[in-house]
DNA sequence: CATGCCGGGTG
DNA sequence: CACCCGGCATG
């Protein structure tokens, strides 16, 4: 009976999110497409009046609770669309049609697309503790007096070790095609569970991040919910679950403050557990100063200011048209002062 | 206002 | 494609 709720409660947990997923993205291809705002603008993307704005909170909760026992437990099938068309590559890459004057596209999203039929139930050498399916509301209790499990976010794959550099490699080597030494990719494919049992709130126990992963906000007590983007921590594999190219694709986005933004509009109750991916954490260490909590309307867009260097019709003014590149004169982006 | 250039034309 | 230009953003 629980089982099957809570199996209920997780699906559509991952149904809104991947709707709201595919929500942002449309929006922020209509923005890119109408041209309201040359540069994405997460700030004004609106979610649907459905979803995280809606008042029924208690639902939330619900869904919040079974989104993290979901990080306890396996890993649902979601199978995340291969390549997220709507979204992602398509749109903010320029179509490639002219290929001329477009952005240098490419690597915009080197997500590996997770392939589906991957089967994981390979014998790893971490924490023999492998959750199953069948009966994991029980199970998992047990094993929770690890200070920190790390899980592994991989679709269908919800291999849990007690090291991190062990989980990296499961992930490397199983996932990530073995070699790759792709610039610290695992981080976004596991995450450290850092707390127990979701009703222990109270005597929970440190946290205490131990080894390489980032203290960032280790706070000893009830949770840091004071965390400045703790949705995004929150519900950060989901997010990769959902669309797992997205999560990568964000990486790669120049404009990344604007996504903390965009995370941060998201209400959200307070958690009761925290799992973190620890590539998340990373990315906020590195990328996201703490964002001073006033996105407000200092509407810091990340577009190109205009460059110092003298374009062509400012070295031969307008007379001397003629000596300008060509792109100067079809009002393009000039080639021969590039930035 | 001047400048830079994106997007959308036209031949 | 080459070529042009409206219109927007920015300084
Ligand atoms: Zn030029």
């Amino acid at each position: 009976m629980s089982t099957v709720r809570c199996v209920l409660i997780l699906c559509s947990g991952h149904l809104i999110l991947a709707i709201t997923m595919y929500h942002l993205c449309l929006q922020a291809c209509e923005q890119k497409k109408r041209g309201l705002n040359k540069t994405l603008n997460w700030t004004n993307l609106s979610l649907g009046p459905t979803i995280f704005r809606s008042p029924e909170s208690v639902e939330m909760d619900e869904i919040m609770a079974a989104m993290v026992l979901t990080s306890l437990s396996c890993s649902p099938v979601v199978q995340s669309p291969p390549q997220t068309d709507q979204c992602g590559g398509g749109e903010l890459s320029d179509s490639g049609s002219s290929g001329y004057w477009s952005w240098d596209h490419g690597n915009v999203s080197p997500a590996p697309s997770p392939s589906v039929t991957e089967a994981d139930s390979s014998p790893d050498e971490g924490l023999p503790m492998e959750m199953e399916q069948s009966d994991e509301l029980n199970a998992k209790r047990p094993k929770s007096s690890f200070r920190g499990v790390y899980k592994c976010l991989w679709p269908n794959c919800g291999k849990v070790l007690t090291s991190s550099v062990g989980i990296k490699r499961h992930i490397r080597v199983l996932h990530l095609g073995g070699s790759e030494q792709s610039h610290r990719e695992e981080d976004f494919y596991y995450t450290k569970i850092s707390c127990e049992a979701v009703d222990t709130s109270a005597t929970q126990s440190p946290p205490r991040s131990n080894s390489s992963s980032g203290p960032g906000h280790s706070k000893p007590s009830t949770l840091s919910q004071s965390a400045p983007s703790s949705f995004w921590q929150i519900h950060s594999e989901h997010l990769y679950q959902v669309c797992s190219s997205f999560i990568i694709f964000l990486r790669w986005m120049p404009f990344l403050s604007q996504t903390s933004h965009f995370l941060q509009i998201m209400p959200l109750d307070k958690p009761r557990c925290r799992s973190v991916s620890v590539g998340e954490q990373w990315l906020q260490q590195n990328r996201l100063q703490p964002v001073s909590a006033s996105p407000s309307r200092t509407h810091c867009s990340f577009r190109k200011g205009r460059s110092e260097a003298k374009k062509c019709r400012k070295v031969y003014g307008v007379e001397r048209k003629d000596q300008w590149c060509t792109a100067c004169r079809w009002k393009k982006a000039c080639q021969r002062f590039p930035d």
